[in-house]
DNA sequence: GGACGTGGGAGACAGATGAGCAACAAGAAC
DNA sequence: GTTCTTGTTGCTCATCTGTCTCCCACGTCC
């Protein structure tokens, strides 16, 4: 039942001491010299008075609010920002910080960004995380820099800022290699149309793991479509359509392998038995709840949320330096999540 | 470019006058009596400066932080979290409030509640938001009730905090209405099989509309089991072996309308010719994207988020008291969303 | 000599912090 | 053995953080 209206000095009268040795006490201040039964008394009485510290007035004399302030992308739009979100939201607990959150649109202007950056830095929050739902390169306001700042899945275009991103390229090669591993030669990739890094690098990925395996990489079948269930299904009937029958399937996201499996359930495969798939992203929602499960790449955002806010905190205390840490990004792994949509190919 | 090494005594220095003028003219202060000119000149020095008030200090001096809580059960889990979020966040900046989040875990101890309400509180949020995920019955920390505070998708156990919740019931007679208005008669209901609000209410709307469209609601195939796929598919299995033919069938969410698409495929039915569905929840990765795509009712959560916001902040600038509004928590209405599985029955 | 127009001074908000002060003890000088 | 010095312990005072707000002051005009 703690009493909001309870301040230190009502602990200090309580107690018979002054402030200055309650706010001693309470914060176990290394220089002060109080006698251990004057500690005691001090803590019991605020213990009692229901005494918990008002931020506001700490920060404003300490200069420190133990708030960061994160900036969110399309909140509603996917699950992706709850996992950073939530990941963001333990680290910072466990050190004692909270988080401000305000969300903005990927489409958002920069000055609609900008105020929404603003409204941060009035509140004096210690630092800043800028989370964005999908890896690309973002231009950021400027008022950014202002205090010290951590990218969540994307890269500045400017270079300037610290981020942490996922292993595309990785997360790629894990998938063809868990079909490689099974036995498939015949493999082929849906991939999306957007220019972001992770169509490139997840081709990359798909083209060098064929590669190094002794199969042609570079001729290896690829469809393009947009990155949802339809272009998928669109992608996985033409790809489907070769004569050389692919038995292995690798697909830019979730989504489209969801459109996938409905092309092969039309074309008369079963899969795994008749065709293997790989997904990219690990959506719960559809990867665990697709029939079979279906194997796929996880993003790291619960592991990029909390990585970001370790090293924002560390930088808002003095124990790293950010500015080291901007010239290349943080890249965190994809791990191969294992369900039950690879098998080995029919003879 | 604002600076946040400027405070109001640099403005008042470089404007020539006293830092209460400055202050007068910033908050335009209606009883303050400054010439224009004067009023001009401070407006526009601070501007060049790029002043931006400290809100730490003015919450400080003015017992009002402009920050509101939220409390939110399992943010990572679902997307409904996000929409909460983003309804919430969008009514409060439009107040000039802004949003602390903290995470809590639907399986949370009450103290673990009862701490992080009370690190809100420490930060002298204006009110507290707090948010499950899904609508039940909620055990409350203490704590919660020394501010302002509004229940989302839930009410409290002990009934004493104004609420918002969904109208369970009526989304589910919307559901059987637009099956019985497609001509179906035989409509079964696959329900779950926690005991929630959600799962009584919905087969009160189910039966209570069949009963008034003069059908046997009270004898209207039901079938229970987990609310997953899987047991939607198990569900799905049974009451569609029923010798009577189900031509509708109403499922108590999207996952268990997937696993139900799944049963009716294997059993050689067609969605919508053969069989019509209806889900809840409208979970966006799993309704649109099912094929074909999922009719079924919407949960509030934005709007709840923003109803929720609306009023917790009216609550705290004193236009409402929260009070009276606890007495019955609010109910917002679920819409049903049109898509492709429902069509009439075959003759 | 009030009324009006313009503007400034001095707390107060709640807590943090460096400097300083009283009380006492041990050791040194006489 | 007494006084002075120096040090230590235990705690307090004054000031600071940035802003708001009540109350007062000054000059001018009727």
């Amino acid at each position: 039942m703690s009493n909001k209206n309870i301040g230190i000095k009502d602990v200090a009268v309580a107690a018979g001491v002054s402030v200055t040795t309650v706010s001693h006490v309470l914060n176990e201040v290394s220089y002060a010299r109080i006698s251990p039964e004057t500690r005691d008394k001090v803590r019991i009485i605020a213990e009692q008075l229901g005494y918990g510290p008002n931020r506001l007035a700490q920060a404003l004399r300490t200069q420190r609010t133990g708030m960061l302030g994160l900036v969110s992308e399309d909140i509603a739009t996917t699950p992706h920002a709850g996992r950073i979100i939530l990941g963001a939201d333990e680290a910072a607990k466990a050190r004692g910080y909270n988080l401000m959150i305000i969300n903005t649109s990927g489409s958002a202007s920069l000055e609609s960004r900008r105020a929404d950056v603003e409204a941060l830095l009035e509140r004096r929050v210690d630092g800043i995380l800028y989370a964005t739902m999908y890896h690309r390169n973002v231009e950021l306001p400027a008022n950014l820099g202002s205090v010290p700042s951590v990218l969540v899945d994307s890269v500045a275009a400017a270079g300037n800022i610290t981020a942490v991103i996922p292993d595309e390229e990785g997360g790629a090669r894990a998938a063809v290699e868990a079909l490689l591993a099974a036995g498939h030669s015949r493999i082929g990739f849906i991939n999306n149309t957007d220019d972001v890094p992770a169509t490139r690098q997840r081709l990359r990925g798909f083209r060098a793991t064929l590669t190094e395996a002794g199969l042609d990489g570079a001729a290896a079948p690829v469809e393009s479509e947009v990155s949802e269930v339809q272009g998928g299904y669109e992608a996985a009937r033409r790809i489907l359509a070769r004569e050389d029958r692919l038995t292995g399937l690798f697909c830019y996201n979730d989504r489209m392998a969801m459109g996938a499996y409905r092309a092969a359930a039309e074309l008369g495969l079963v899969i795994p038995t008749d065709l293997s798939v790989v997904g990219f992203d690990d959506q719960e929602l559809i990867a665990a709840n697709l029939h079979p499960g279906l194997t796929t790449v996880a993003l790291p955002h619960y592991e990029m949320g909390a990585w970001a806010t370790e090293h924002l905190i560390d930088a808002v205390e003095g124990k790293t330096d950010l500015s080291l840490m901007a010239l290349h990004p943080t890249i965190l792994s994809c791990p191969l999540v294992r369900r039950d949509s690879i098998t080995a190919p029919r003879q």
